[in-house]
DNA sequence: TAAATTCATTGATGTGGATCAATGTGCCGC
DNA sequence: GCGGCACATTGATCCACATCAATGAATTTA
């Protein structure tokens, strides 16, 4: 696929600095005590740590990083949706992921980003120094083990992505996307349960390998046979996880 | 696609063990020197960990690990090819990479396989207890930052293979496979040379999410073009590497 | 040396999803 | 309330690659 005009919003990255600083911010957040950062540091190094961070508020659309961008710092998602992926130089492009409410932006030891992201809804990131990061993992084993973890289930999450990418047909991407958002927003799902898309067409599409088109087409091909329901565009009521998780596996859901 | 009977190769992971202990050993390994893991120990403890390492040997074909397995052991490839990947149950398989000499098979900190991996060529292993190694790791901060770093290589390498299958054509997909080989191969590239590729056009299929025909159909039509040339079905010689890259990257290069 | 097997090439035909195009819908600014 | 815009749906057509099929070359087996 191609990019229509715009597709790509070229928006300057302005973004907006919301920090203080100290743990106090902390106790604010949205992800606290999920922080994969400060969780099990002692409070003199988180607090030490947390004086180093920043919080950065970008708008919907608004580039947060570019391929290539040196990378200084380790963030966490606080707020909102981020698209991260790669592209080619006509506009091709496709999203590796996308990034939720408690999840890291950038590794460290990593010097700079190896993909762009972009904020897909209006985001909120803790920003934490990469160096300062990196000497605390020195520091505490048990912090730099479960940023190594972290890495290696993106790759495990990446590895599968290939599979669906390269072997897979469109009803069964969809399927799997919708999937992995009902296990990613509710893993307590009841039967029926409703979603909210923050993200467009032209996103899932750039994210399972696809045109909007045909994401269009095969989400009204899944509420036609009663997968799903399309309350609004936005909105998907999913009415049979386990078929369509059949579905996602390659399996004889239909 | 759909695998051919006796396309994915279901022989027992009958391996010889071809083991001799302690850094005698590596001495005579082909890889010594480049060896991730004990490059940068000092003597005591490179010698205790290598005396923890045992050798195999796979005939081609052979299954080294599935998907799921318990991985006790950390591998480095020191001689051969290993084929790595994911598969559906119903056969579609998508290879995520290849392993060459002086490759890691397995990473520290994770307790089973994540994906595949099956002798392409007749491959020997060097393993390491993945327990042993993770202590060590803790020991030696520089051997975990080293290792990873080199998680964090191969995830930017899957990110970049998801682009390639997500949003590519199979003439770029090829061209960017040729160029890795000559990249992989010999850095020291002379404006035309010859490569050998181990594995079979069903094997790049499976890497580049195309079918065998269109892996063949495709090499045909770069060596119409003069891009390549084929003197056997097992042999490329390289004749504009620098075009092919262009048209690896999407470029105007044909 | 023949027969079997594996791998590769090439041709003929089919098709899933891309592309091109029109229309509908909700939202925002004024 | 109206024009403009971004997003979504749907239809018509196209095409890159898959599928089906035949043949050839190289290697192994006996």
């Amino acid at each position: 696929m191609t990019v229509p005009e715009g597709g790509i919003v070229v928006t300057m990255a302005h973004h907006v600095d919301i920090s203080s600083t100290g743990l106090a911010v902390c106790g604010r957040c949205k992800v606290h005590g999920e922080c994969m950062i400060l969780k099990g540091l002692r409070l003199p190094e988180a607090d030490r740590i947390a004086r180093s961070m920043s919080q950065l508020r970008f708008g919907p659309g608004s580039v947060i990083a570019v391929h290539g961008d040196a990378m200084d710092h380790v963030s966490i998602v606080t707020q909102g949706v981020v698209a991260c992926g790669k592209a080619l130089d006509d506009g091709r492009r496709q999203i590796t992921g996308f990034l939720f409410a408690g999840d890291i932006l950038g590794h460290v030891f990593e010097k700079e980003h190896t993909v762009a992201a972009q904020a897909v809804t209006e985001v909120t990131l803790c920003r934490f120094q990469r160096s300062s990061l990196e000497h605390l993992a020195g520091e505490h084993p048990e912090l730099g083990r479960h940023l190594f973890q972290k890495a290696l289930q993106e790759l495990a999450e990446a590895h599968y992505h290939e599979l669906l990418l390269g072997r897979t047909t469109a009803r069964e991407r969809l399927a799997a996307f919708i999937v992995s958002f009902v296990d990613v927003m509710q893993p307590n799902h009841s039967p029926a349960l409703l979603l909210r898309l923050p993200m467009t067409r032209f996103d899932i599409a750039d994210y399972l390998g696809l045109t909007f088109e045909t994401v269009s087409r095969t989400f009204t091909g899944l509420a036609r046979d009663g997968l799903i329901s399309l309350p609004t565009p936005q909105e998907v009521k999913v009415n049979d996880v386990d078929r369509l998780r059949r579905i996602a596996e390659g399996g004889d859901g239909n």
